[in-house]
DNA sequence: TTGTATGCGTTATCAG
DNA sequence: CTGATAACGCATACAA
């Protein structure tokens, strides 16, 4: 392997002079830093990041924590999402990210969780879908031993940043699309409208949403808990979809899971999802829903992990939205 | 940070004594042992894995390398489990996954992609849905400066193991007993294939079996290729669908794409597909199919990868498969 | 602007 | 069985 010190022979300048053209330190003559350039390009010369983490302490780290396998979903659209746009953003930013899957860290407490990230060198963390219940996790980040960006979690302190879409807005201007649209069919005033989890920030967010255009429009709701689950959906789907007009959903998995037994039930009811999955494009039927961006999102917190490790305060970040309806035969071009 | 200095002088012992308890090294008293633990107990010690990677020079790290955004996928429902597979178990094997996308190799030429490599400390690559056409990546593998293990595709050298289920066989298998399983439709004797790609392993050994169990039954097979792309076995199906008594797909996306694409038409025709996806659930008609446990894949792909970086020498590897279909309530639930 | 020297936290060699 | 000590490749304060 050959090393910063061979380049510098090679060059004829100092070690310190090559960590220096490779840093892009200032007050390097550019007739030097060519020299170095040369001999680094001469001798296919590669920094180890492993021998630069050690020396400065700062390895550049930041693992993402994705919550799969949790609610056994059938299909992981948006974790991929998140990985792609957070693993991208990172190369770009010359970081690094490691994986790690909430099953992963199960049964860990606080301490072990901590050791584990300490042993990977990890600066920074990114948690997708944190909920209250993990108190391990959450003990972790407030430790404020890790930088943290919360993607749909509201804490931000000094060392935690939270991003996150307006949830209560966009449930309300979809569901308020979404009846203005659906109108040809009866009267729309009968709701079902299936909440996430009881607890849980972005479920009550989406829930004062739905609420605050409930009011407005005076129509009658009815608020059952799906658990982001499509199951739980098809099953309360099953149970009140009849003596309803509308089904309006805090999740496209929900939505779908209610489209698909609304089906089965050979029934028809407009349904209303959020989320923009690409997987709407295979419930039968087109649906309203919020469309996010998730690897922006993702890349976004990237940045924002850098930005904490770089010192600066942990703060809120609301990313934009839009209303959409996805087809099938968008979804496969 | 407590190093492994505070931890010797609170045992103490001598730091090289540590780190023997610490590697499991043989030729240390278990009473010294038991001192040492109980300071690394006591401090909350926790060994720094870059500075072991430095000196060691072994970071036992590997890239997982995952083929999204190729095809556009819609769903990309099999990296996430190759991922979920690797990571898991390179967790257990004390091992570390970096993520790559080939869309992020893209433009690189080989000798970049081992520079990125090479920066990473990266000592092995696993390949998931390696083609012909990357050929900087061929030129790479080949190169032996990694050690490599390609899932899905044939070569294996003293560096590079092979890890794959028995396509043709798969096909073989599955084809006849969607056919023996589908009589009550006709005459089943004019098929259409859609066949992934012209080139490729998978594809090529698949089309072999359909070609093996063609002849033996004596079917009037039509081969067209469809990339493995959704959009093109829809257009195919439509094109000659009408005048076929089945259609038989090299994948499930395939498969999904040529079902919805019946149903659009208002014909019916059964469908066999390759893979065990969940989207299979949501295509509208439960399709035979091949099953692929992709976690255990990808898990058995890292352990390959600790054996070659071990030392040991590249081998071919083949996993099981199983017949099923797939049905949209096992799926969500 | 450049060079020297020290240390980062381990592992590994070798002497005791 | 245990302890000194020299690497590992780089960053950085400090000296020149």
């Amino acid at each position: 392997m050959v090393s910063i010190r061979d380049v510098a022979k090679e060059a004829g300048v100092a070690i310190s002079t090559v960590s220096k053209v490779l840093n892009n330190y200032p007050n390097v003559r550019d007739e030097t830093k060519a020299r170095v350039n040369k001999a680094i390009e001469q001798l296919g010369f590669v920094p180890n990041s492993i021998a630069s983490a050690l020396s400065s302490k700062r390895s550049g780290r930041i693992a993402l924590v994705l919550d799969v396998d949790r609610n056994a979903q059938a299909v992981d659209e948006i974790p991929m999402q998140y990985m792609i746009g957070a693993i991208s953003r990172a190369k770009e930013l010359g970081m690094d990210i490691i994986t790690v899957f909430t099953a992963m860290l199960g049964e860990m407490d606080t301490g072990e969780m901590t050791r584990y990230f300490q042993s990977q060198s990890v600066e920074g963390l990114i948690i997708c879908g944190f909920s209250e219940q993990d108190e391990a996790l959450g003990r972790l980040i407030k430790s404020g031993k890790f930088k943290s960006v919360l993607i749909n979690a509201p804490d931000v302190d000094e060392n935690t940043s939270s991003i996150h879409i307006d949830n209560r807005r966009a449930q309300y201007e979809v569901a308020k699309k979404f009846l203005a649209e659906s109108t040809a069919f009866c009267r729309e005033k009968r709701i079902l409208y299936i909440s996430g989890k009881n607890e849980g920030y972005v479920s009550s967010e989406r829930l004062k949403g739905m609420q605050e255009l409930a009011k407005e429009l005076s129509l009658m709701l009815l608020v059952r808990t799906g658990r982001f689950s499509e199951l739980e959906a098809r099953k309360l789907t099953m149970q009140y979809a009849a003596c309803k007009d509308a089904i309006i959903c805090a999740s496209d998995l929900m939505a779908i899971g209610a489209m698909k037994a609304l089906i089965d039930m050979d029934i028809y009811r407009p349904v209303c999802g959020f989320d923009g999955i690409n997987l709407m494009g295979y419930a039968g039927k087109q649906m309203h829903t919020v469309g996010q961006d998730f690897k922006k999102t993702a890349a976004c917190a990237v940045e924002e992990a850098a930005r904490l490790i770089g010192g600066e305060l942990g703060r809120e970040i609301v990313l934009p939205h839009k209303l959409m309806r996805i087809k099938y035969l968008d979804v496969i071009s």
